[in-house]
DNA sequence: ATTTCTTTGTGTCAATACGACACAATGATA
DNA sequence: TATCATTGTGTCGTATTGACACAAAGAAAT
């Protein structure tokens, strides 16, 4: 197991492991109360917010290293992930303090040099379902939980700017793919998936005229079932119909020539 | 300026000013007799069909690095550039003959060594006006030269591949922005216009239907002027209506919520 | 010079999709 | 038992789309 544990005595030849100035940082989209939330650590030593990320092995793709890391933060496998962008700005560690600072202020880590290379960083973004993740910090962090989206404050290095990248994706996704499956709970309302619509794309859309473009997408199955102890009229509750779902994230939803 | 020559005896402090482990392919396309093209270098000693490609300099973006090495590739500057996707599985050098033997083979030069690393390679597509476009080789390649999309073969390593997503790419963005401008001449007929997009995506459009969606975009502007010397009715010149082309590619055309 | 031919420019029509909005049904709450 | 907010369903006018018709025009054939 490739922990990154600070006191690890066998790190330093696990950094030679990794690919030198290569990282990969995650942005990790989850959806609860009506809220879009992003999962985010809290640096040791600056307290300073950051996107879970971590650096590929050397037998690794790129891919494979961004599901390590995402198990070992959330304790989820198979997670819905797509890589959207390179970050290779050669300033864009030197904008705020460096990793090195950052992660081993005050301290000296044969590692140090290490950190204070310069790294391109290829942005994922994943959709989880909330209620599954178990958030754990890394090595360098104290603290992983979910933060809304609205509430993010300056996050280390050029990571606002990744998160707003990754917005931007997922909102484009959202025109020609659908979403939900890894959002939402596996019976939702076309409320919640509603609500999920509008937090993501940052505006209100019609009830009415949403409920009949997505039942006409085919993907939902209509349960003989409705959600109780809510207060008002009982809704009903729906599923994703798996396979015509996956047939529309392959052929895209509208806009064809 | 950052030549590659084999015999720059300079080069091997060059190499080691190049980040390791990285690198980046470009999928240039044009367009001409209705066609649509790619460049592609025929590398010294195997022969072998490559696309362009090249590394990143300690002080560069990768966006820069790209753009320097369609600079060199096809004397272009300011091109329509995209990355589109990052290619890391460990094994893509090994499924073909690794990049030093291919274009370094039987010689020994002290960089075979950089050569034999693994890269993770940072895929771009570029779309450029082939008449503009004046095909160059580099150190490792006797032959820089368009070849018809339809009669590219094996191409070195997972180039292949990077091609396949390249057009996937550029099939997506079709549907929700405009294209033509980085591939037509300045003055266009919309049939010229139509035919790129029948290539691109692989199949027929209507044109009468074509030009009713195309025009009301309002993205075009017609010309006082037709095209004369072919056979049959002269068609009307069209040219890019920029200001409205640059808010289509930030509004997108279509699919809304 | 005249006719032919093929492509272009414009338009029609029905089917469908979309935005804005109305109203009855229903389950929790008062 | 009445109230109330939310849900399920539907309407209506407009815009968009796909399939197709036809006349105009310039090159090519005669």
């Amino acid at each position: 197991m490739k922990t990154e544990t600070v006191n690890d005595e066998k790190k330093t030849i696990k950094m030679k492991n990794y690919l030198q100035h290569i990282s990969l940082d995650c942005v990790v989209f989850g959806f609860h109360s009506n809220q879009l939330k992003v999962l985010l650590l809290r640096m040791k030593n600056t307290g300073t917010w950051a996107l879970p990320g971590g650096f590929v092995c050397e037998d690794e793709s790129i891919e494979v290293a961004a599901n390590r890391v995402l198990k070992e933060r959330t304790g989820l496998d198979e997670i819905f992930l797509h890589q959207f962008n390179v970050f290779s700005d050669p300033q864009r560690s030197k904008h705020n303090p460096a990793v090195s600072d950052l992660i081993l202020s005050g301290q000296t880590y044969p590692e140090k040099s290490w950190f204070d290379k310069r790294f391109i960083s290829v942005g994922f973004y994943a959709l989880v379902e909330f209620s599954q993740v178990e958030p754990q910090p890394d090595a360098f962090s104290d603290i992983c939980e979910w933060i809304n989206l609205e509430n993010i404050g300056n996050l280390m290095l050029d990571h606002n700017h990744i998160l707003q990248k990754a917005l931007e994706t997922l909102r484009m996704q959202l025109t020609f793919q659908p979403i939900g499956y890894n959002l939402l709970p596996e019976k939702f309302t076309l409320s919640e998936l509603r609500k999920l619509y509008e937090t993501i794309l940052g505006k209100e859309l019609d009830r009415r005229n949403f409920q009949r473009k997505i039942l006409a997408y085919d993907i939902l199955t209509r349960l003989e079932e409705v959600r109780l102890g809510v207060a008002h009229k009982a809704p009903v509750l729906y599923k994703f119909n798996l396979e015509n779902y996956k047939r529309a994230l392959d052929e895209g939803l509208q806009g064809r020539w």
